[in-house]
DNA sequence: TGTACATCAGTGAACGCGCGTTCACTGATGTAC
DNA sequence: TGTACATCAGTGAACGCGCGTTCACTGATGTAC
């Protein structure tokens, strides 16, 4: 087996790390550019390779950008998995995950344009063996995948639950609202200024105010 | 004065109404293929007119979308006026404001998509006289103001405050849960099912939630 | 009311470009004997 | 250890296409006299 090569750093006739450097690659440009931006010929050219050589491992530009979305998911969930399992009360480490997710999509914007702007077609990349291989097995991670781990997040930090109100029910608010930030600030659009709070401390209110309202809606509160 | 006519509707050489046309199909395709989906060909095509016409009117396909933005912002802030200007009690009315939004997201996908996804470059659209006429006066809308927006209707519909919280900060808090859903949903990954709350319930009780939780801040409760 | 003319809003052909994709090919790799 | 060969991962040239934009032009409009 070859040994692991750096996805940039070619030598020779063959690449040796050709898929793994397209992917970082297309994220790279998904970042500066978007996703209508991106283009098959600039990641070829700075991996140094010519735009055909893509071909054998993906079906096309689609199934890039599908790889790439799919990566993002699989990243996110490990992110957030990582700040559940981290020291402190449960409210503390359920606050972290959201900072965890609103670092996410700043530090990696390839990723989440991907994940949150490329169609739900069908699935994306081909597996190691090339364009004839088999259709990828089961595992395709998405935002109903995503989805389900902050429900089993706020299940885990509020064990005895909302009384009533379904944990989806705050968990797609929640989810919401953090989206909301994130897709606001990417935008540049997110309000800044002296007495303005970051998006950290204004996820944190928010999430505690969400939680807040369902637990006192649950408890038949005149809230609503 | 020459008399309206409908944007489609063209006889003769000249079309009458081309401006006005190209922004209605413009944000068709936007609403249908997204931003970087549109065309300045399909456009004209589907106006009846050749694509080179299109540059008595706008400097460029940039300053196109721009224009289609800037008509989404002014048609955005029409409703919400309208929404607040309605009757009932002043928590209705902002309740009110709120499904107006969402319901623009939905029904102008076009506006919604050219006014977030848009760079927020140097203005776009040429004044009627054509390209060489003179730079568009000082009124240019964008998130910026439609955020004032918000912010004027809280302190109306909260006149007493929140008692130590910036109004801003429930404007944006409210603001991001508005647009995390309106987006979600128009990608189609809002989580929906049997006993799962419509985009309506789930922004009523999110903002609910946010500014009661603003209101239990600034009179210094435990909550945070 | 008729005619000359300036103005304006379109045409249509052409441009250069860069895109995604295909194809027959070849250089490198690694395995069998 | 050496050699033949199948396999694989690249090349490079070419393709058809559709894009945004330009240009000199012309048809229609409306105003002045």
């Amino acid at each position: 087996m070859r040994h692991w090569r750096a996805p940039f750093d070619r030598q020779g006739y063959h690449h040796g790390n050709l898929k793994e450097a397209l992917i970082e690659a297309a994220q790279r440009f998904i970042a500066e550019r978007g996703i209508g931006g991106f283009t098959l010929a600039d990641a070829a050219k700075l991996v140094g390779v010519t735009p055909a050589a893509l071909y054998r491992h993906f079906r096309g530009r689609e199934a890039l950008v599908a790889e790439v979305a799919f990566r993002g998911f699989t990243e996110l969930s490990n992110r957030l998995g990582r700040a559940l399992q981290s020291d402190g009360t449960p409210l503390e480490r359920f606050t972290r995950m959201g900072e965890a997710y609103l670092a996410f999509a700043e530090q990696e914007p390839g990723f989440y344009a991907a994940m949150f702007s490329a169609k739900p077609a069908d699935g994306g990349a081909c597996a190691p063996g090339g364009p004839k291989a088999e259709a990828k097995p089961a595992e395709k991670p998405s935002g109903g995948n995503a989805f389900d781990f902050l429900v089993h997040a706020l299940s885990d930090t509020f064990p005895d639950g909302f009384k009533g109100v379904d944990v989806r029910f705050v968990a797609i608010e929640v989810w919401a609202l953090s989206h909301g930030i994130a897709t606001l600030d990417a935008a540049g659009q997110l309000p800044k200024g002296p007495g303005l709070p970051d998006k950290y401390e204004l996820l944190r209110a928010g999430v505690l105010a969400l939680v807040h309202g369902a637990l006192q809606r649950g408890q038949g509160d005149p809230a609503r």
